[in-house]
Parts: structure tokens; C-alpha cells; sequence
DNA sequence: GCAATCCAAGTGGTCTGACCACCCCTAATG
DNA sequence: CATTAGGGGTGGTCAGACCACTTGGATTGC
């Protein structure tokens, strides 16, 4: 007749970890219980402590370190993004689709930049065009170096996963000509030509 | 003179785990090995392997029941996220990339999906707009549309992703005058005033 | 023959106790 | 006084034992 299912321990201790942070004020950096404590002052094994402790790990909430303790953490790794988006793409990576979206951060990305671009930025950027590197590391400097600049880390992560992936199933990627092309609209900050450029 | 840190089991188990996904072409709903069965193959204890399955179980990435199994399961929400937003708030740094890299997924899902979209889902976004739910749900009904007629799963998926984050921390939403000019902007088709749009 | 029942096997859920490896601090050592 | 050895606390891992729940087939009763 009941409907939803026993909440397990490590669900509980989740909770109450959760009240204690609170409770006690921590920060990040701040020490929690050990283990065993926990497992005293919350009548659970330590092994439910530990499937608790070790789920708010993997979200990046807190960090342990063998010998010394589990610390809570800043949340500013992304690090459940890399783990879920990994996940993501296993279900179904049609190539068409990971090719796009890659294309159109890549677009995008370049697109906010924009005004950041100082001439050292550009500078390296024509370097790295000009290399006699395989296109596949040109490529990947070339828009490393440009997510850089656009300032946001939770696109670079995404993007260095999507790239990663579409490394391991093909590998197209643009011509020299493409390159140079985007090189001169960097320099020149035209919005509507690199709308263009990407059109095709 | 090692300077990273051993690493630890359960993140071995994590790798396998998804390696086992991909090699079996498993699809959400099929069944994983059971815990013992792992143990047994990966040379792990069972705890570790429970660990391991307790950390994606709160990621959402996949289902235990009791007596039953463990089964893959397609990604709906985080079982995680009040966690994270009451544990943790984000740093404000982290907020806004957030919010940027939705915003610009949502104007290049509009992009992708110009050339695709019919009457009637003119009619339906139409009717989105017009209602009067909250405008939190009026935005993930809009753009759910719309990725839908993009034709992409993939970034569909990491749009859901980054919504859902970002529902949990703050909430800052369109203003009506925004939708009313998104629609028409897909009626007529206009890729420029597209931009400008969301230029601001 | 067919339906209802029961039970054993398989599975997740949890706890305990035992080691190991590692870090830190302190007391013994030189 | 500096160095070192050791002990205690902490996380990391494993093995084994139960329990609770689900399932499916064997048994039973009609």
C-alpha cells in the first residue's frame, strides 16, 4: 500500500550534514566531523556515512583528504557539470549534433571575445593560424586561446568536453582558409561577418 | 615525489561504469550489473562499488530498486539540486556565466530552429506567451518548444542541465515585451533583430 | 487444466570490524 | 637545538554478515 519508497540512511545523512553546516556556521575550508564521528552522532554505519560523503564529493560540495579530514569546499569547480555532461553524451552522440553544437559555441564564443581582444591576444592567435601544427591541435589551441579570453570558465568546460568527444568519433575541422578568414574578422571586430563566415 | 594525489577506487568504478554504458549500447531503462556482480568483475569491494553507484544515483544519472536492480535512466533532474542551493551559494562569478552561456544557447536554439518552425508551432509559442503562468514556467515552456523544433537533442539536454542549475540559484527571467518581440521576430524570420534582441 | 499460493534465489540496504596508508604533532634522541 | 621515530587520528578499502524487497517458478488446491 506505500506508495513511496523508504528513505535510505545515506539520503538522512545527507540532511543532516547539510543542518550541521548550517547549524554551525562553516565556511568553505571549514573541517567537518570524521567519519566516525558522524557515524557515532548520527546512529548510522560509517559505510552509509561514507555513500553520503562520497555523493557530495563527486557534486564538488566538499573535499576529503586522506589522512587529514573532509573539508568543506567553494563551489566554483563545475565539477558535477563535467561528470553529468559526460553522461549526457553518452546516450546518443549523433555526430551532426555534437558537430554543431561545437560549432556554434565556437562562434559564440569568438562573438564575446570580441571586445576583450587585445593585440597580444591577436598576436598569438596568428601565430598559432600560421603553425605548421596539425589542424586538429590548431584547432585546439586556437579556441582555447579564444574561450580564454571570453572570460567564462563554464563555457570552456564545456566546450573542452564536447571537443574531447567529437575527437574520439571524427575529426573535421576547418580549412586554412576558414582561419585566416576568422583571424581577419577578429581583427577587425566585425560581428556580422562572422555570422556569415559560420553560415555555411 | 608524486605530486597527485592516489586515485581512489570508486572513481575507477565511475570510469568503468561508464565505459560498461557505452560498450553495451545501454539506453535508459536498461539494467546495470548488480553491486555483487561488479565487485566481482572490477575487483572492488562491494562498498566501493556502492559508493560509486550512490553518487550517480544522486546525480539523477541512475535509478536503485530494492530487490530489483540498478538501472540506467535518462537524464530527468538532479536529485541534487536543493542540495547544492541550499549548501552553496555560487560565487557571483559563476552565476553570471551561468545565466550568459543559457542565454546564448536559448538565441542560437531560436537560430537552428528559424528555418524548421511551422504554423502551428507558431500557434503553440503564441499561446505560450499569451498565458498567464508564471513567467519562470513560461520560459522553460517557450524555449522547451523551441529546442524541440531545433532538432538537437544534445544541446537540449545541456540546455535542461543548465536550467535547471540556474532555477535553483536565481531566477531572473524575460520581461513580457522580450517574448512578444521573440515571436515576432520567428514569425518573420528575421535573423538581425534576433541579434539585437539580445544584443542587451 | 488452471488459478492461487508459497518459497528460494537474487538484489539492494545496512552494519560491523578489521586492516592499510597517510598526516600531523609530540616526545625521545642525537 | 635540530632531527627523528612513533603514536593517534583520519580517510580508503575490503570481507562478511544480516535484513528487506522483488521476482519467478514450483507446489498446491480447486
Amino acid at each position: 500500500m506505500s506508495k513511496s519508497s523508504k528513505p535510505k540512511v545515506y539520503q538522512g545523512v545527507l540532511e543532516e550534514v547539510r543542518m550541521y553546516i548550517r547549524d554551525n556556521h562553516l565556511s568553505p575550508g571549514d573541517k567537518l566531523p570524521s567519519e566516525r564521528e558522524l557515524s557515532d552522532k548520527l546512529q548510522a554505519g560509517r559505510s552509509s556515512i561514507r555513500e553520503a560523503l562520497r555523493a557530495l564529493e563527486l557534486l564538488g560540495l566538499i573535499e576529503t583528504r586522506h589522512g587529514e579530514g573532509t573539508f568543506l569546499r567553494s563551489y566554483q569547480s563545475l565539477q558535477s557539470v563535467e561528470l553529468l555532461s559526460s553522461f549526457i553524451l553518452l546516450e546518443d552522440q549523433t555526430r551532426n549534433e555534437l558537430h554543431q553544437v561545437k560549432r556554434m559555441i565556437e562562434k559564440e564564443a569568438v562573438k564575446m571575445a570580441l571586445p576583450l581582444i587585445q593585440e597580444d591576444t591577436l598576436t598569438k592567435l596568428e601565430a598559432i593560424v600560421k603553425s605548421s601544427a596539425p589542424s586538429e591541435k590548431k584547432h585546439i589551441d586556437f579556441f582555447t586561446c579564444v574561450l580564454q579570453q571570453a572570460n567564462n570558465k563554464l563555457l570552456l568546460k564545456i566546450w573542452m568536453l564536447l571537443e574531447e568527444f567529437s575527437h574520439s568519433i571524427d575529426s573535421v575541422y576547418e580549412s586554412q582558409v576558414f582561419y585566416d578568414k576568422l583571424l581577419e574578422i577578429i581583427a577587425e571586430k566585425d560581428n556580422n561577418a562572422l555570422e556569415s563566415l559560420y553560415e555555411q
